[in-house]
Order: C-alpha cells, then sequence, then structure tokens
DNA sequence: TTGACTACCTACAGCTCTGTCAGTAGTCGA
DNA sequence: TCGACTACTGACAGAGCTGTAGGTAGTCAA
C-alpha cells in the first residue's frame, strides 16, 4: 500500500521517473489490453499524479512511443541474454526454450505486437537500426563454430538470418496466440502441448543446419531439464 | 458519397446489418491502430447513425466479441480455401505464399492478434472448436497422399499438427511484423527479402516431410509464377 | 541559509465516446 | 389499407480521459 517514506513526496531523477512510468504502462498493457494504457490507471499503480507522467514524457503520444521504442530493445536484450546462454554447446531446443519463455513471462512480445499494430514502431530510424542482423551475427558465429567443430560446412549467412526471423515470427505469434493455438488444435490448457511444439520446432531447425547424421528422424535432445 | 435511393432511408435485414457493420469494424481496425474501433467512425463510414450499432450489438463489448469470433473463423476459411488451391500437387511453397498473401491482404491476421491482445478470444467455447484440427487434417491427407504417391512413409499425426501451428504462428507473426522485421534485418522496404523468406520457410517444412532426396541442400521449387 | 531548479501536486477545463430515450419510417402479413 | 414489428434516427446525458495552470516541496550549489 505505498508505504510512505519520511519525506512526504518522493522525488526521483528525470530518468528514475521515466523508467518507473515505462515498466508500469508495460505492465498495463501485458496484462490488460490494448486499451489499457490509460494515464490515470498507470499514475495510480506508481503513487503518482498523472500529471507527472505529462510532465515527464509530454503527452500520451509521447508515452506511447517511448513504450515502442524501448519494446524492440528489449526484446533484443532478451534474446540475446538467451543466446549468450552459460553452456556454449547447450542444444538448439534449450536455447530456444530459454527465448520463447524469457518472451512469454516478460510482456514484450505482447508488448511488441501491441506497438506494431498500433502503428507506432514504423517510425523510421527509431530503436536500435538492425538487430535482428546482429542477433543473426550471433548464430552465425555460434553455427559457424559448432559445424566447424562437426566437421560440417559452415550454414550459408541469408539462412542463418532467416532462421532468426522465423523463431522471431514464431515467438511473436507464440506469445500472442500460443493459448488460443492450444484450444484451436484441441489442446485447451495444455501448456505440454505447447513445449512439445516448441522442442519440435528446434528439431526442425537443428535438421535444418546439421541435415540428420544417422537414418533415426528425431535428433536426439539434450533435454534442458524440465 | 453515398448515393442517395429513393428511400429516405435505407432498412437492411438485421443480419445484413451485422454483416456490414463487422466488415466496417474490420476495415477500421485493419487500417487505424488497436483504438481505432469507435462506434461513431464506424457508424459515419456506413452512413448511418451510431445508435443503430449499439441496437444489433448492444453494446460495443458486443462488437468486440462478435469481431473476435469471426476473425478466427475468417482465418480459417483463409487458409482452408488457399489449402484447397486448384492444382493439387501443388507445392508447399506455392500453398505457403497463397497463405501468406491472403492472410496479410485481408487484415485478419492482425485483427486475430488485436482480438487476442484484448483477451476477447478466451470465451471458452466460442467460434469454430478446433478449425486448426481441422486443417491439420485436410493437410494430414494432402502430405499422406504426396508421401504414398512418392514411396515415403505417412508423416505422423503430430508432426503435421506442428507444422499448421507453426505456419499459423509465423503467418500471424509475419503479418503483423514483417515490415519491422525486414527494417530490423537491414532489408527496409525490400519486400523480395520477405518474400525469399517464405520460401525459405516452405523449404524447411518440406524437407522436414521429405528428407531431401538428392544431396543438393536447396529442394527445387516448382515456383508459383511471381 | 538561501536561491534556483524542477519533480510533483491539486483543481479544473474541454473533449470525445458510449449508451439511453423517445420518436420516425420502411416492410410485411392480414 | 391498416397494423404490428423493428431497423433506424436525433438529441441528450454521464463518465472518463487527456491536457493545462499555477502552486508546492525536495535537492543541490553557492
Amino acid at each position: 500500500m505505498k508505504t510512505p517514506r519520511g519525506p512526504l513526496r518522493r522525488r526521483r531523477t528525470a530518468e528514475e521517473a521515466r523508467h518507473e512510468i515505462l515498466a508500469a504502462a508495460q505492465r498495463r498493457l501485458a496484462e490488460g489490453g490494448p486499451e489499457a494504457i490509460r494515464l490515470q490507471d498507470i499514475a495510480r499503480d506508481l503513487g503518482i499524479a498523472h500529471p507527472t507522467i505529462l510532465h515527464h514524457f509530454e503527452n500520451r503520444e509521447g508515452l506511447v512511443r517511448a513504450l515502442a521504442r524501448s519494446a524492440i530493445g528489449a526484446l533484443n536484450d532478451d534474446i540475446l541474454r538467451a543466446l549468450s546462454t552459460p553452456q556454449p554447446g547447450a542444444s538448439a531446443a534449450a536455447v530456444l526454450d530459454r527465448i520463447f519463455e524469457t518472451l512469454g513471462e516478460s510482456g514484450h512480445a505482447r508488448l511488441l505486437a501491441w506497438s506494431s499494430l498500433a502503428e507506432r514502431a514504423p517510425r523510421g530510424d527509431t530503436g536500435e537500426p538492425q538487430s535482428l542482423q546482429i542477433l543473426a551475427e550471433a548464430l552465425q558465429r555460434r553455427l559457424g563454430a559448432d559445424a566447424k567443430a562437426a566437421g560440417r560446412p559452415v550454414p550459408q549467412r541469408e539462412d542463418t538470418v532467416f532462421a532468426v526471423r522465423l523463431v522471431a515470427t514464431a515467438m511473436l505469434g507464440d506469445a500472442l496466440m500460443g493459448e488460443v493455438l492450444n484450444r484451436l488444435s484441441g489442446h485447451a490448457g495444455d501448456a505440454a502441448h505447447q513445449r512439445r511444439f516448441r522442442r519440435w520446432l528446434a528439431e526442425v531447425l537443428e535438421n535444418t543446419f546439421n541435415p540428420a547424421p544417422p537414418p533415426k528422424r528425431r535428433v536426439s535432445l539434450r533435454s534442458s531439464g524440465k
């Protein structure tokens, strides 16, 4: 219930304030629907007055823009973090699992979807410019190393880019519509089905880059635990 | 300019009216962002008064629900139509192309995304119940026939379901974020890149079901024309 | 301590959007 | 032709939201 600290009013630095406001807005957006970004609600969540938000972002539009801009960055960080996971030799499945998990939990996928629906993102040059390329390069390095280690040819660049793109789109679709798709395929409330799907996708990708050495169709999964 | 026909007032059947209103709402949604569903705007588009909409849908919520419900059905129809494309032996690439194309053009993907963002869809039992299953079955029949013809084993059921699911998620992600993803991978405004991506995805899927007979990595595409 | 700066506040204005109400006008069957 | 039914309308009310204005209170430097 918003513990009243010593001073009657808490005073943040402008940067802190912007950060907190963005976080709260993102929370609202992730939980409620697209029309859930109301200055008054966000302000209430933070225990501040709504004009404070206007003070920091000029107007609602400004807030929304900032939100959209931060979405891409956050998404990127998520994926990069998942890619540079501790074990450098981990299976594609594990990496994918991590990416999907992170993405689903943080509302980033939804946020991104929303902002792209709201047509905020197309603002030309905003945000990190070619983040997917960076991702693709990171993945290319990994795949290249793995391939060399296994004595296979290094995958083509564009294939890697496409793989990243596929994961990105699938991730978005999954985060957005995972439950709905579960229902539509007759597995309502069956989270395991969704997880099996991710595994399957990982296999497909792995098979694409490592054309299945033995005749067994399903590649062995170095299971990530759960 | 709404040509004024004979009578001062046009009177539709209730069903017609609902249909027209839904269509107009969908148009609005596809063009404008998520907050573009305003009764007054929709009414203006149709040249009717906004209380008429309330008359047919009770309240805004009712309209939104109806919209969400229709989204799934429309999506389904789109895909089924693309699947049952004239040439029964057409390549997966061509089918995928058609699906993505249809989906992107009709605003159905965006509509679906929106409604799932707005958490309208999870209304338990509404809409076609297991449409993805139906799709999967259609695809299974196709793949089964193709496989038998080529003397390969019929693919497993769940693999087919997953393939459909992958296409569905990717489709959604692509429809939503295609342009953004183009930008993010350094191919701003490069529609060809997007198309190559779809081809690539088709290949991956084809390879998954027909494990690449000759040693050439890229499966030949019976190009769909463009 | 004092002054400048600015994060933050309360109060209010104006607008827009949904929803209600009571009446109007097409349409169809008797 | 008349009556019932109901799609449709204009006018209005109420609520909620964004944005403004002017004052308040932390904080830091001189």
